[in-house]
DNA sequence: TATGCCATTTTGTGATCACAAAATAGGAAC
DNA sequence: GTTCCTATTTTGTGATCACAAAATGGCATA
């Protein structure tokens, strides 16, 4: 995976579920901060920045179906590179195609829930770990810049803000790593979740929202391994908890 | 023959400008989970299934490119579904996309190696113990018509067949798990050593192979836990060991 | 013989077209 | 008002085309 992608989160994409074709090939316009305007590839790591950041931060709603022909007029592209991007997502269990061809984001299950929970426990301290040794003091000074934010946006109730912060936090320490194969399990697994995590807080918002994001920057001040796996390990425990309610009051009724 | 004949068939490939789409499969068919092989994306599946096959059973070797039009003439197709399977397996990271485009089969390296042991062991025996409810004794009874193959092969020296069977017999436990995330994850896994193990075994031979597959088998018809994730565990064990010097002496030389 | 340069070929990428399947809308029959 | 059927539109899929970047091969020169 070009991991050239996953850096830049959110500058070109405002809004994917929008309005019908209102821009044009613009692509020359917008050349302000384009690091690959002409480059090989251009288009298609346009399309995947955008649906991916849409992904993390809650713009699609799961169960909602997308068009190629729908995404590509909004990207401002033709079908071509859209069309290969959705491969790419639905191969990483971000999106769903049905048998009929149609390309869905996928709705949560109580089963789906569980087994991103306890990947996420298995995977993501080991990936903390990795990262450990590799993550300086100024690392840690970014990292307490972004938690700052991040407690800022959850006290204006900025859900959208809270997911794009969160996941740069947890990203910050993991992809430190320089791991090729932990990191991508744990990326799918995140843009898995994160579209049901977005529906959560937009209906019980963000106040009880509590991390346990000081205590890994101590941790990692620290450079203790064992206090970094267990704020990681609570953090995730923290997160998901808020969303178990949810995903079983839904089984019931559904 | 990795990916040659593409002479023969590109001469007719050329000329059939107007035809509609050849269905001839030249491409092995050892998998087992196309059941809909409807009309809406034949294309696709086919070349889906025949690279994937190709992949597990090391048709590909590593660190050697492959490139569009080859496969698409290899497998009768217009260059269009090979693109967007290609973008698939490069987002489940079994094949890798340079800057410039080219998709190769990535090099393994000690560092990749590692992340992948550290994966399968904590993944595979949790999908295991998910799988293990819904394992009846007809599924220990064709584990074993299995392993009985495997071992045959061993002494065989038939590393293809191997590789193949064994897939399979850890597939045949993990699919019964229901599995919506952790399946995909290892499913992911398998496809990034796969190439590699078949380079080792073409070089090492069959012959001191050895599995924890009868501890298995033993397991799932006692439905004891413990026993199947100690024998699952040990399995990953045992055949990672055997490729470890490899690795290792490669980043020696290399 | 070795090496740098240029023409040719190959290859990936984006766009467009054609077609069939599916979804949707609209109206007729009860 | 409801239901069923048909006509229209939408959508995914495969194929082909055009173009630029990259790889390749051959040739000239030191």
């Amino acid at each position: 995976m070009p991991v050239k992608a996953s850096e830049i989160i959110a500058s070109v994409h405002t809004r994917i579920t929008a309005l019908p074709v209102r821009r044009s090939i613009s692509a020359s316009e917008t050349t302000s901060d384009n690091e690959s305007t002409s480059s090989r590839g251009a288009a298609r790591d346009q399309v995947d920045t955008s649906i991916r950041s849409g992904l993390l931060t809650g713009q699609f709603i799961p169960g909602k179906a997308v068009t190629i022909r729908g995404l590509a007029a909004d990207i401002g592209v033709s079908p071509m590179p859209v069309r290969e991007v959705l491969q790419r997502l639905a191969a990483e269990n971000a999106l769903e195609v049905k048998p009929n061809g149609r390309v869905q984001i996928p709705d949560m299950t109580p089963a789906r829930f569980f087994e991103i929970y306890k990947a996420r426990f298995l995977l993501e301290p080991e990936l903390a770990e990795l990262a450990l040794p590799h993550l300086s003091r100024k690392d840690a000074k970014e990292l307490k810049q972004i938690d700052d934010e991040i407690d800022e946006k959850i006290n204006s109730g900025d859900a959208e803000a809270y997911l794009r912060l969160n996941h740069a936090f947890h990203f910050h320490i993991y992809r430190a790593s320089g791991s090729k194969v932990l990191l991508p399990l744990v990326d799918s697994l995140w843009l898995q979740f994160a579209p049901f995590m977005r529906t959560v807080y937009g209906r019980v918002g963000t106040a009880n929202l509590v991390d346990q994001h000081k205590a890994a920057i101590r941790a990692i001040e620290r450079n203790d391994v064992a206090e970094l796996r267990a704020a990681i390990t609570a953090d995730i425990s923290d997160g998901m908890g808020i969303l178990e309610p949810t995903i079983l009051e839904k089984s019931n009724s559904g």
